[in-house]
RNA sequence: GCAGGGGUAGUGAAGCGGUCAAACACAACAGACUGUAAAUCUGUCGGCAUAUGCCUUCGCAAGUUCGAAUCUUGCCCCCUGUA
């Protein structure tokens, strides 16, 4: 076990896979289940560091491939780290670019099936950016379109010169698209034995950088939604020396919790599970449920961004018209900045006007209510009323959609 | 007063005899967004109808023509230059 990292189980939930805990990391602990805000590139969009930890904001995961292309990850090793760097105190988790493999080359930006329907169209070759190998993968930047290569050392080389807490494997994340053949493939020609590679890599960088703090590295684990590929990569993962899991790869919504127990059910009870880009609050529940201890999504942002606000009885669009006139707080039953000081009028004014603003507001918004909500989950476990919050939070949260 | 230019859907602005309910942009209205190529994308946007369609429109009026937003005449406004 490497020193980068423990994980101290507090509470665990009769009936489930669901438990509390502690993560320690070398700056700082998270207790979970927690929401860990998306901060690509080394910044949550329109958010201070001081915004984000005011709103509840544990630890930040940035991203490699954005950063490794910009500023260069070796700009945020002289910087002496993410945290130095973006000036966050808390713990820091970065991604790999696995995803970016994915999004830049397959060209389905399909990783989550929510109604079984396909709507996207693959990219042509033209458009394509990323070709992968069983060595990495070979990607032109979305930037300039220079090429570059990614492979599991690479990955572990930037990851490490970024100098995140938490860094994670370089898998390739395959599409629910691709035949289950291929999903095969993907598991024992490269995401199997790149998890080899980028474990090895990663306990060689933290030898060789003893000056800087032990970073830990959680395996992820793919296998689309074939229960026999999840539990297969979760016991060939499971059974080699990371700190953690990331729960990654392509799923269907509608069983999203019992993908998450298959592997769960394999993985080692004692080190943290993450879940992969993931927020919506009934996936949170479900993946919760199954034994997931933390989450990252860029949703909250993105559609707070957009407009796209949450409240206990739904996502809203703030700019409908009928929130013009109304002066009352968006969500009078959220506590956090924006809603406590500012009204739905005043919110759909800086939207329908474009002001820089309303993307702050909304994050704040946005991120503070996910954030709380696990926070919320996690209370529910150590204090044995998960179900009991699990159903009427839902209930109420998905009524008007029901209707 | 004279010379020239112009009045097109909520706004700006194309169109200058048929393929025009009328490009495009903006505004407006609605929807989407799950390991960020996203302060983005999509749809609607004269009226009625699910739709082929039907009806009313391109300053106003009268004409020419099989057919007019497009041509002619008159009128009413606006802008520029000049008295």
């Amino acid at each position: 076990m490497s020193s980068a990292l423990t994980f101290d189980i507090r509470h665990r939930l009769d009936g489930a896979l669901a438990r509390t805990g502690t993560i320690t990391t070398p700056h700082g602990a998270i207790e979970t289940p927690a929401f860990i805000p998306v901060g690509t590139k080394a910044t949550l969009k329109s958010l201070t560091p001081e915004q984000l930890e005011a709103l509840g904001a544990q630890a930040v995961l940035a991203n490699a491939y954005h950063l490794y292309l910009r500023p260069g990850s070796e700009i945020l090793d002289q910087a002496g780290g993410l945290n130095a760097f973006m000036n966050w105190k808390k713990p820091t988790f970065t991604d790999s670019g696995g995803f970016q493999v994915m999004s830049l080359g397959v060209g389905f930006k399909k990783v989550i099936d929510m109604d079984g329907s396909v709507t996207e169209k693959p990219l042509s070759k033209k458009e394509k950016l990323a070709w992968i190998d069983n060595e990495g993968v070979t990607f032109k930047s979305h930037l300039d379109g220079s090429r570059h290569r990614f492979t599991p050392e690479i990955s572990m080389q930037i990851q490490h010169q970024i100098g995140a807490d938490i860094t994670f494997a370089f898998d390739e994340l395959t599409t629910l698209h691709d035949s289950y053949e291929y999903q095969v493939e993907s598991l024992h020609e490269r995401t199997h034995p790149w998890a080899v590679r980028s474990l090895a890599e990663h306990k060689r960088l933290n030898e060789v950088r003893s000056h800087r703090p032990p970073q830990a590295l959680f395996g992820v684990v793919q296998g689309a939604n074939y229960e026999d590929l999840r539990r297969e990569c979760s016991r060939f993962l499971g059974a080699m020396d990371f700190d953690g899991f990331g729960l990654g790869g392509a799923l269907t919504k509608k069983n999203i919790g019992e993908i998450v127990s298959w592997m769960c059910e394999e993985l080692p009870e004692n080190k943290p599970r993450h879940m992969l880009g993931i927020s919506e609050p009934d996936d949170i529940f479900a993946c919760i449920e199954n034994g997931a201890d933390t989450f990252d999504c860029v949703s909250p942002a993105r559609v707070g961004r957009n407009g796209a606000l949450y409240t206990l009885d739904g996502r809203r669009n703030i700019t409908n018209a009928k929130y013009k006139a109304d002066f009352t707080p968006f969500d009078a039953e959220c506590d956090c900045y924006t809603c406590t000081n500012y009204t739905s009028a005043y919110l759909h004014h800086l939207f329908k006007s474009d002001e820089l603003l309303s993307n702050t507001l909304a994050t704040i918004h946005n991120e503070r209510f996910i954030v709380r909500l696990v926070d919320d989950i996690r209370a529910s476990i150590a204090d044995g009323t998960f179900f009991d919050f699990k159903e009427r939070y839902l209930n109420r949260y998905y009524a008007a959609k029901r209707k």
